[in-house]
DNA sequence: AGGTTCAGAAATTTCGACAATATGAAAAAT
DNA sequence: ATTTTTCATATTGTCGAAATTTCTGAACCT
Protein backbone atom coordinates (compact mmCIF):
# COMPACT_ATOMS: atom_id res chain seq x y z
CA UNK A 1 0.00 0.00 0.00
CA UNK A 2 2.74 2.49 0.95
CA UNK A 3 5.11 1.35 -1.62
CA UNK A 4 6.97 2.33 -4.18
CA UNK A 5 6.35 1.21 -7.59
CA UNK A 6 10.21 1.22 -8.80
CA UNK A 7 11.22 -2.32 -7.97
CA UNK A 8 8.93 -4.94 -6.38
CA UNK A 9 11.70 -6.73 -4.66
CA UNK A 10 12.09 -6.06 -1.03
CA UNK A 11 15.69 -5.30 0.67
CA UNK A 12 15.49 -4.55 4.35
CA UNK A 13 16.46 -0.90 4.04
CA UNK A 14 12.96 -0.77 1.79
CA UNK A 15 10.73 -2.45 4.41
CA UNK A 16 12.58 -0.10 6.74
CA UNK A 17 11.93 2.59 4.95
CA UNK A 18 8.04 1.94 4.02
CA UNK A 19 7.60 1.08 7.78
CA UNK A 20 8.90 5.01 8.90
CA UNK A 21 6.94 6.23 6.00
CA UNK A 22 3.68 4.35 6.71
CA UNK A 23 4.16 5.60 10.99
CA UNK A 24 5.13 9.04 9.90
CA UNK A 25 1.95 9.33 7.44
CA UNK A 26 -0.26 7.58 9.83
CA UNK A 27 1.08 10.32 12.43
CA UNK A 28 2.46 7.71 14.78
CA UNK A 29 5.52 9.65 14.56
CA UNK A 30 4.88 13.08 14.44
CA UNK A 31 6.03 16.02 12.87
CA UNK A 32 9.34 17.15 14.15
CA UNK A 33 9.89 13.83 16.51
CA UNK A 34 14.08 13.20 16.20
CA UNK A 35 14.69 9.90 15.28
CA UNK A 36 17.17 8.21 17.13
CA UNK A 37 18.62 5.07 15.10
CA UNK A 38 18.75 3.39 17.90
CA UNK A 39 15.30 3.64 19.22
CA UNK A 40 13.99 2.72 15.96
CA UNK A 41 16.34 -0.52 16.07
CA UNK A 42 14.08 -1.48 18.90
CA UNK A 43 10.86 -0.24 17.30
CA UNK A 44 11.29 -1.83 13.89
CA UNK A 45 14.56 -4.03 14.19
CA UNK A 46 17.02 -3.54 11.35
CA UNK A 47 20.71 -2.73 11.49
CA UNK A 48 22.20 0.62 11.91
CA UNK A 49 23.55 0.99 8.54
CA UNK A 50 20.21 -0.20 6.86
CA UNK A 51 18.44 2.33 9.01
CA UNK A 52 20.44 5.21 8.33
CA UNK A 53 20.43 3.89 4.39
CA UNK A 54 16.33 4.20 5.09
CA UNK A 55 16.09 7.54 6.50
CA UNK A 56 18.42 8.96 3.83
CA UNK A 57 15.59 7.19 1.11
CA UNK A 58 13.01 9.70 2.84
CA UNK A 59 14.63 12.39 3.03
CA UNK A 60 14.94 12.94 -0.78
CA UNK A 61 11.49 11.92 -0.51
CA UNK A 62 10.61 14.62 1.69
CA UNK A 63 9.33 13.23 4.88
CA UNK A 64 12.27 13.11 7.02
CA UNK A 65 14.58 15.95 7.52
CA UNK A 66 18.99 15.30 7.48
CA UNK A 67 21.23 17.68 8.97
CA UNK A 68 24.73 16.54 9.05
CA UNK A 69 26.15 15.75 12.61
CA UNK A 70 22.38 15.93 13.70
CA UNK A 71 20.55 13.31 12.48
CA UNK A 72 17.51 12.49 11.38
CA UNK A 73 13.95 14.21 11.94
CA UNK A 74 10.18 13.88 11.32
CA UNK A 75 9.98 17.02 8.01
CA UNK A 76 7.91 19.04 9.76
CA UNK A 77 4.47 19.88 8.87
CA UNK A 78 3.39 23.60 8.88
CA UNK A 79 0.23 25.24 7.53
CA UNK A 80 3.08 26.76 4.78
CA UNK A 81 3.67 23.16 3.98
CA UNK A 82 0.07 22.05 3.64
CA UNK A 83 -0.17 25.17 1.20
CA UNK A 84 3.02 24.60 -1.00
CA UNK A 85 2.05 20.95 -1.43
CA UNK A 86 -1.78 21.55 -1.87
CA UNK A 87 -0.91 24.17 -4.31
CA UNK A 88 2.03 21.96 -6.23
CA UNK A 89 -0.12 19.22 -6.08
CA UNK A 90 -3.37 21.02 -8.46
CA UNK A 91 -0.51 22.32 -10.48
CA UNK A 92 0.94 19.12 -11.41
CA UNK A 93 -1.97 16.78 -11.54
CA UNK A 94 -3.37 19.41 -13.95
CA UNK A 95 -0.23 18.96 -16.39
CA UNK A 96 -0.40 15.30 -16.16
CA UNK A 97 -3.96 15.08 -16.92
CA UNK A 98 -3.36 17.68 -19.83
CA UNK A 99 -0.55 15.57 -20.94
CA UNK A 100 -2.91 12.56 -20.13
CA UNK A 101 -5.53 13.22 -22.51
CA UNK A 102 -3.47 14.14 -25.56
CA UNK A 103 -1.75 11.02 -25.59
CA UNK A 104 -4.19 8.55 -22.95
CA UNK A 105 -6.18 5.66 -25.20
CA UNK A 106 -9.45 3.90 -24.60
CA UNK A 107 -7.25 1.72 -22.23
CA UNK A 108 -6.35 4.68 -20.50
CA UNK A 109 -10.05 5.57 -20.03
CA UNK A 110 -10.91 2.01 -18.92
CA UNK A 111 -8.46 2.32 -16.42
CA UNK A 112 -9.40 5.25 -15.28
CA UNK A 113 -13.72 4.47 -14.87
CA UNK A 114 -12.22 0.89 -13.16
CA UNK A 115 -10.13 2.58 -10.48
CA UNK A 116 -13.32 5.70 -10.18
CA UNK A 117 -15.42 2.05 -9.62
CA UNK A 118 -13.52 0.85 -6.63
CA UNK A 119 -12.90 4.64 -5.52
CA UNK A 120 -17.05 4.81 -5.65
CA UNK A 121 -17.54 2.15 -3.46
CA UNK A 122 -15.10 2.79 -0.97
CA UNK A 123 -16.60 6.37 -0.85
CA UNK A 124 -19.91 4.89 0.21
CA UNK A 125 -18.21 3.05 2.77
CA UNK A 126 -16.33 5.56 4.40
CA UNK A 127 -19.27 7.97 4.58
CA UNK A 128 -20.98 4.95 6.75
CA UNK A 129 -18.21 4.46 8.74
CA UNK A 130 -15.32 6.67 8.71
CA UNK A 131 -13.21 4.91 10.67
CA UNK A 132 -13.46 1.89 9.93
CA UNK A 133 -12.78 2.62 6.14
CA UNK A 134 -10.85 5.75 6.05
CA UNK A 135 -7.26 3.29 5.02
CA UNK A 136 -9.32 1.46 2.20
CA UNK A 137 -10.75 5.18 0.99
CA UNK A 138 -7.27 6.61 1.49
CA UNK A 139 -5.45 3.48 -0.79
CA UNK A 140 -8.38 3.61 -3.10
CA UNK A 141 -7.85 7.62 -3.77
CA UNK A 142 -4.73 7.30 -4.51
CA UNK A 143 -4.95 4.66 -7.05
CA UNK A 144 -7.45 7.06 -8.72
CA UNK A 145 -5.13 9.97 -8.79
CA UNK A 146 -2.39 7.65 -10.06
CA UNK A 147 -4.60 5.94 -13.09
CA UNK A 148 -5.01 9.84 -14.05
CA UNK A 149 -1.25 10.59 -14.52
CA UNK A 150 -0.89 7.30 -15.92
CA UNK A 151 -0.79 7.83 -19.38
CA UNK A 152 0.82 11.35 -19.04
CA UNK A 153 3.94 10.17 -20.97
CA UNK A 154 6.89 11.59 -17.99
CA UNK A 155 7.88 9.20 -15.54
CA UNK A 156 9.53 12.15 -13.74
CA UNK A 157 6.19 13.81 -13.84
CA UNK A 158 4.28 10.83 -12.38
CA UNK A 159 7.43 10.27 -9.54
CA UNK A 160 7.05 13.68 -8.58
CA UNK A 161 3.25 13.55 -7.93
CA UNK A 162 3.61 10.14 -5.98
CA UNK A 163 6.05 12.14 -3.44
CA UNK A 164 3.87 14.95 -3.04
CA UNK A 165 0.67 12.46 -2.65
CA UNK A 166 2.76 10.76 -0.38
CA UNK A 167 3.77 14.41 1.53
CA UNK A 168 0.57 15.36 1.32
CA UNK A 169 -1.27 12.23 2.94
CA UNK A 170 -0.11 13.28 6.75
CA UNK A 171 -2.67 16.23 6.35
CA UNK A 172 -5.38 14.59 4.64
CA UNK A 173 -5.23 11.72 7.80
CA UNK A 174 -4.93 14.17 10.20
CA UNK A 175 -8.33 15.80 8.76
CA UNK A 176 -10.19 13.14 8.29
CA UNK A 177 -9.57 11.98 12.12
CA UNK A 178 -11.08 15.00 12.54
CA UNK A 179 -13.65 14.55 10.67
CA UNK A 180 -12.73 17.60 8.72
CA UNK A 181 -13.19 15.79 4.91
CA UNK A 182 -16.24 16.57 2.78
CA UNK A 183 -16.51 12.65 1.59
CA UNK A 184 -20.11 14.06 -0.51
CA UNK A 185 -18.32 17.08 -2.28
CA UNK A 186 -15.08 15.06 -2.98
CA UNK A 187 -17.54 11.92 -4.49
CA UNK A 188 -19.33 14.21 -6.81
CA UNK A 189 -15.78 15.82 -8.15
CA UNK A 190 -14.36 12.61 -8.67
CA UNK A 191 -17.82 11.40 -10.53
CA UNK A 192 -17.72 14.58 -12.62
CA UNK A 193 -13.92 14.27 -13.04
CA UNK A 194 -14.39 10.70 -14.96
CA UNK A 195 -17.75 12.53 -16.90
CA UNK A 196 -15.57 14.90 -18.32
CA UNK A 197 -12.32 13.11 -18.84
CA UNK A 198 -14.10 10.27 -20.64
CA UNK A 199 -15.87 13.10 -22.64
CA UNK A 200 -12.75 14.45 -23.67
CA UNK A 201 -13.75 17.83 -22.09
CA UNK A 202 -10.01 19.35 -21.50
CA UNK A 203 -11.34 22.32 -20.03
CA UNK A 204 -13.62 21.15 -17.66
CA UNK A 205 -11.86 18.14 -16.56
CA UNK A 206 -9.08 20.19 -15.21
CA UNK A 207 -10.92 22.42 -13.71
CA UNK A 208 -12.21 20.57 -11.63
CA UNK A 209 -9.37 18.67 -11.22
CA UNK A 210 -7.63 21.80 -9.77
CA UNK A 211 -10.92 22.70 -7.72
CA UNK A 212 -10.90 19.40 -6.31
CA UNK A 213 -7.42 19.34 -4.93
CA UNK A 214 -6.80 22.93 -4.08
CA UNK A 215 -10.62 22.36 -2.25
CA UNK A 216 -10.63 19.53 -0.35
CA UNK A 217 -6.52 18.35 -0.31
CA UNK A 218 -7.95 15.06 -1.68
CA UNK B 1 14.63 30.43 8.35
CA UNK B 2 12.32 30.34 4.73
CA UNK B 3 13.34 27.70 2.45
CA UNK B 4 15.00 24.21 3.61
CA UNK B 5 18.27 25.39 4.78
CA UNK B 6 20.33 22.57 3.04
CA UNK B 7 23.65 22.10 5.79
CA UNK B 8 26.50 22.63 3.78
CA UNK B 9 28.47 20.78 6.39
CA UNK B 10 30.38 17.77 4.73
CA UNK B 11 29.87 14.34 5.52
CA UNK B 12 32.04 11.63 4.25
CA UNK B 13 28.82 10.69 2.58
CA UNK B 14 27.71 13.83 0.75
CA UNK B 15 31.49 14.50 -0.62
CA UNK B 16 31.05 11.04 -2.18
CA UNK B 17 27.85 11.33 -3.58
CA UNK B 18 29.32 14.73 -4.88
CA UNK B 19 32.21 13.75 -6.19
CA UNK B 20 29.76 10.70 -8.25
CA UNK B 21 27.18 13.07 -9.13
CA UNK B 22 29.66 15.23 -11.20
CA UNK B 23 31.58 12.37 -12.76
CA UNK B 24 28.23 11.36 -14.15
CA UNK B 25 27.57 15.39 -15.52
CA UNK B 26 30.27 15.41 -17.20
CA UNK B 27 30.23 11.95 -18.74
CA UNK B 28 33.22 10.07 -16.94
CA UNK B 29 30.83 7.65 -15.65
CA UNK B 30 28.75 7.23 -18.91
CA UNK B 31 25.30 6.06 -19.10
CA UNK B 32 24.02 2.46 -17.30
CA UNK B 33 27.60 1.75 -16.46
CA UNK B 34 28.11 -0.70 -13.51
CA UNK B 35 28.53 1.21 -10.05
CA UNK B 36 30.78 -1.65 -7.90
CA UNK B 37 31.26 -0.76 -4.66
CA UNK B 38 34.19 -1.88 -4.52
CA UNK B 39 35.78 -0.50 -7.73
CA UNK B 40 34.82 2.74 -6.40
CA UNK B 41 36.19 2.26 -3.41
CA UNK B 42 39.43 2.53 -5.21
CA UNK B 43 38.41 5.16 -7.04
CA UNK B 44 36.75 8.25 -4.66
CA UNK B 45 37.62 6.27 -1.48
CA UNK B 46 35.47 5.95 1.61
CA UNK B 47 34.02 2.60 3.42
CA UNK B 48 31.52 0.55 1.38
CA UNK B 49 28.35 1.40 3.37
CA UNK B 50 29.47 5.43 3.10
CA UNK B 51 29.09 4.48 -0.67
CA UNK B 52 26.03 2.75 -0.67
CA UNK B 53 24.62 5.86 1.38
CA UNK B 54 25.72 8.15 -1.38
CA UNK B 55 24.40 5.74 -4.08
CA UNK B 56 21.05 5.62 -2.75
CA UNK B 57 20.87 9.18 -2.46
CA UNK B 58 21.65 9.46 -5.78
CA UNK B 59 19.15 6.88 -6.77
CA UNK B 60 16.35 9.13 -5.54
CA UNK B 61 17.76 11.85 -7.31
CA UNK B 62 17.42 10.25 -10.58
CA UNK B 63 21.10 10.01 -11.27
CA UNK B 64 21.43 6.74 -10.45
CA UNK B 65 19.30 3.67 -10.89
CA UNK B 66 18.84 1.08 -8.14
CA UNK B 67 17.93 -2.78 -8.72
CA UNK B 68 17.58 -5.21 -5.38
CA UNK B 69 20.03 -7.51 -5.59
CA UNK B 70 21.83 -6.08 -8.68
CA UNK B 71 23.44 -2.74 -7.28
CA UNK B 72 23.83 0.93 -8.92
CA UNK B 73 24.12 1.62 -12.33
CA UNK B 74 24.40 4.95 -13.39
CA UNK B 75 21.29 6.05 -14.93
CA UNK B 76 20.85 5.29 -18.58
CA UNK B 77 20.06 8.53 -21.16
CA UNK B 78 17.89 8.36 -23.77
CA UNK B 79 16.33 10.11 -26.55
CA UNK B 80 13.63 9.66 -24.66
CA UNK B 81 14.83 11.29 -21.06
CA UNK B 82 16.35 13.81 -22.83
CA UNK B 83 12.37 14.66 -24.27
CA UNK B 84 11.26 13.98 -20.97
CA UNK B 85 13.74 16.47 -18.79
CA UNK B 86 13.31 19.16 -21.34
CA UNK B 87 9.80 19.22 -21.87
CA UNK B 88 9.31 19.21 -17.57
CA UNK B 89 11.96 21.92 -17.01
CA UNK B 90 10.16 23.79 -19.32
CA UNK B 91 6.73 23.86 -17.31
CA UNK B 92 8.51 23.75 -13.83
CA UNK B 93 10.79 26.98 -14.95
CA UNK B 94 7.90 28.37 -16.32
CA UNK B 95 5.28 28.20 -13.34
CA UNK B 96 8.05 29.32 -10.99
CA UNK B 97 8.56 31.93 -13.20
CA UNK B 98 4.80 32.78 -13.01
CA UNK B 99 4.85 32.62 -9.33
CA UNK B 100 8.26 34.75 -8.90
CA UNK B 101 6.54 37.12 -10.98
CA UNK B 102 3.76 37.63 -8.54
CA UNK B 103 5.76 37.49 -5.17
CA UNK B 104 9.18 38.55 -6.22
CA UNK B 105 10.25 42.37 -4.91
CA UNK B 106 13.13 44.52 -6.62
CA UNK B 107 15.65 42.44 -4.75
CA UNK B 108 14.66 39.72 -6.55
CA UNK B 109 14.91 41.58 -9.53
CA UNK B 110 18.49 42.49 -8.66
CA UNK B 111 19.35 38.93 -7.90
CA UNK B 112 18.32 38.07 -11.16
CA UNK B 113 20.28 41.08 -12.89
CA UNK B 114 23.70 40.04 -10.66
CA UNK B 115 22.93 36.61 -11.81
CA UNK B 116 22.60 38.00 -15.40
CA UNK B 117 25.96 39.90 -15.25
CA UNK B 118 27.84 36.97 -14.28
CA UNK B 119 26.23 34.94 -17.02
CA UNK B 120 26.72 36.84 -19.84
CA UNK B 121 30.53 37.38 -19.14
CA UNK B 122 30.63 33.19 -19.11
CA UNK B 123 29.05 33.53 -22.34
CA UNK B 124 31.30 36.35 -23.50
CA UNK B 125 34.45 33.55 -22.65
CA UNK B 126 32.73 30.38 -23.46
CA UNK B 127 32.24 31.87 -27.56
CA UNK B 128 36.06 32.56 -27.74
CA UNK B 129 36.93 29.38 -25.65
CA UNK B 130 34.59 26.87 -25.48
CA UNK B 131 36.66 24.24 -23.80
CA UNK B 132 38.03 26.30 -21.24
CA UNK B 133 35.45 27.84 -20.05
CA UNK B 134 32.41 25.39 -20.42
CA UNK B 135 32.07 24.84 -16.86
CA UNK B 136 32.18 28.32 -15.80
CA UNK B 137 29.70 28.93 -18.32
CA UNK B 138 27.28 26.21 -16.92
CA UNK B 139 27.35 26.94 -13.59
CA UNK B 140 26.50 30.89 -14.15
CA UNK B 141 23.66 29.21 -16.09
CA UNK B 142 22.73 27.14 -13.33
CA UNK B 143 22.75 29.96 -10.50
CA UNK B 144 20.77 32.12 -13.19
CA UNK B 145 18.03 29.96 -13.36
CA UNK B 146 18.04 28.62 -9.72
CA UNK B 147 17.76 33.08 -8.80
CA UNK B 148 14.82 33.54 -11.22
CA UNK B 149 12.92 30.41 -9.60
CA UNK B 150 14.07 31.40 -5.84
CA UNK B 151 11.24 33.80 -5.52
CA UNK B 152 8.32 31.32 -6.19
CA UNK B 153 7.97 30.90 -3.02
CA UNK B 154 7.36 26.85 -3.18
CA UNK B 155 10.47 24.80 -1.97
CA UNK B 156 9.65 21.83 -3.57
CA UNK B 157 9.21 23.33 -6.85
CA UNK B 158 12.50 24.79 -6.60
CA UNK B 159 14.67 21.58 -5.85
CA UNK B 160 12.47 19.89 -8.44
CA UNK B 161 13.60 22.46 -10.83
CA UNK B 162 17.38 21.89 -8.99
CA UNK B 163 16.90 17.45 -9.85
CA UNK B 164 15.94 18.45 -13.25
CA UNK B 165 18.64 20.84 -13.89
CA UNK B 166 21.10 18.71 -12.61
CA UNK B 167 19.56 15.50 -14.76
CA UNK B 168 19.60 17.80 -17.84
CA UNK B 169 23.64 18.37 -17.10
CA UNK B 170 24.45 15.58 -18.28
CA UNK B 171 22.99 16.35 -21.72
CA UNK B 172 24.04 19.65 -21.77
CA UNK B 173 27.38 18.92 -21.15
CA UNK B 174 27.39 16.34 -24.22
CA UNK B 175 25.97 18.83 -26.47
CA UNK B 176 28.60 21.04 -25.40
CA UNK B 177 31.49 18.66 -26.02
CA UNK B 178 30.30 18.32 -29.79
CA UNK B 179 29.77 22.08 -30.20
CA UNK B 180 25.77 21.58 -30.60
CA UNK B 181 25.44 24.81 -28.27
CA UNK B 182 24.18 27.53 -29.95
CA UNK B 183 25.71 30.44 -27.69
CA UNK B 184 24.59 32.94 -29.57
CA UNK B 185 20.47 32.56 -29.28
CA UNK B 186 20.97 31.35 -25.67
CA UNK B 187 22.43 34.80 -24.59
CA UNK B 188 19.83 36.41 -26.85
CA UNK B 189 17.24 34.82 -24.99
CA UNK B 190 18.61 34.80 -21.62
CA UNK B 191 19.06 38.72 -22.46
CA UNK B 192 15.59 39.46 -23.52
CA UNK B 193 14.19 37.38 -20.81
CA UNK B 194 15.63 39.28 -18.25
CA UNK B 195 14.66 42.65 -19.93
CA UNK B 196 11.17 41.20 -19.91
CA UNK B 197 10.95 40.23 -16.26
CA UNK B 198 12.06 43.80 -15.00
CA UNK B 199 9.30 45.58 -17.13
CA UNK B 200 6.98 42.69 -15.51
CA UNK B 201 5.93 41.64 -18.53
CA UNK B 202 4.56 37.98 -17.19
CA UNK B 203 3.26 36.40 -21.06
CA UNK B 204 6.30 37.74 -22.82
CA UNK B 205 8.54 36.21 -20.30
CA UNK B 206 7.04 32.79 -20.39
CA UNK B 207 7.40 32.71 -23.82
CA UNK B 208 10.94 33.94 -24.12
CA UNK B 209 11.66 31.41 -20.92
CA UNK B 210 9.54 28.17 -22.75
CA UNK B 211 11.56 28.49 -25.90
CA UNK B 212 14.32 29.18 -24.63
CA UNK B 213 14.67 25.94 -22.82
CA UNK B 214 12.76 23.39 -25.20
CA UNK B 215 15.14 25.11 -27.92
CA UNK B 216 18.43 24.71 -26.58
CA UNK B 217 18.25 22.58 -23.20
CA UNK B 218 19.98 25.68 -21.89
C1' DA C 1 24.70 -26.55 -32.98
C1' DG C 2 21.60 -25.03 -29.51
C1' DG C 3 19.96 -25.09 -25.19
C1' DT C 4 20.00 -26.66 -20.16
C1' DT C 5 21.97 -27.63 -15.68
C1' DC C 6 24.75 -26.87 -12.04
C1' DA C 7 28.81 -25.82 -9.27
C1' DG C 8 32.00 -22.22 -8.21
C1' DA C 9 33.03 -17.28 -8.30
C1' DA C 10 31.72 -12.71 -7.62
C1' DA C 11 28.80 -9.23 -5.94
C1' DT C 12 25.24 -7.48 -3.07
C1' DT C 13 23.10 -6.98 1.22
C1' DT C 14 23.13 -7.13 6.00
C1' DC C 15 24.99 -7.23 10.54
C1' DG C 16 27.93 -6.27 14.79
C1' DA C 17 31.66 -4.01 17.11
C1' DC C 18 34.56 -0.11 17.61
C1' DA C 19 36.91 4.45 16.83
C1' DA C 20 36.61 9.29 15.68
C1' DT C 21 34.03 13.38 15.70
C1' DA C 22 30.45 16.65 16.75
C1' DT C 23 26.72 18.29 19.57
C1' DG C 24 24.27 19.82 23.77
C1' DA C 25 24.04 20.67 28.33
C1' DA C 26 25.80 20.86 32.83
C1' DA C 27 29.55 22.63 35.67
C1' DA C 28 33.12 25.77 36.58
C1' DA C 29 35.46 30.05 36.03
C1' DT C 30 35.74 34.94 34.92
C1' DA D 1 25.48 37.33 33.98
C1' DT D 2 28.42 35.72 30.56
C1' DT D 3 31.96 32.88 28.92
C1' DT D 4 34.75 28.81 29.03
C1' DT D 5 35.53 24.03 30.12
C1' DT D 6 34.12 19.47 30.64
C1' DC D 7 31.67 15.46 29.80
C1' DA D 8 27.99 12.40 28.42
C1' DT D 9 25.43 11.34 24.34
C1' DA D 10 24.65 10.83 19.49
C1' DT D 11 26.23 10.81 15.01
C1' DT D 12 29.31 9.34 11.55
C1' DG D 13 32.71 6.41 9.47
C1' DT D 14 35.67 2.15 9.22
C1' DC D 15 36.72 -2.70 9.43
C1' DG D 16 35.52 -7.41 9.23
C1' DA D 17 32.56 -11.01 8.13
C1' DA D 18 28.33 -13.87 7.35
C1' DA D 19 24.20 -14.78 4.55
C1' DT D 20 22.03 -14.42 0.30
C1' DT D 21 21.68 -13.65 -4.50
C1' DT D 22 23.31 -13.17 -9.11
C1' DC D 23 26.62 -14.06 -12.62
C1' DT D 24 29.83 -17.12 -15.25
C1' DG D 25 31.25 -20.73 -17.72
C1' DA D 26 32.10 -25.49 -18.24
C1' DA D 27 29.92 -29.94 -18.73
C1' DC D 28 25.96 -32.26 -20.39
C1' DC D 29 21.80 -33.54 -23.03
C1' DT D 30 18.73 -33.47 -27.16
Amino acid sequence: MFGRAKSDAATVVRLLAEQVRRDISFGELPPDTKLKIDDLRGRYGGSAHSFREALTLLSVEGLVEATAQRGFRVASATQADLEDITRLRAEIECLGLEWAMQRGDVRWEGAIIAAHHTLSKAEDAVVEDPDGHALEWDEANREFHARIMAACGSPRLIEFQEQLFQQSRRFRLAALREGKIDYARSRDAHAELVKAIVARDRKTALKILSDHIRGSLV
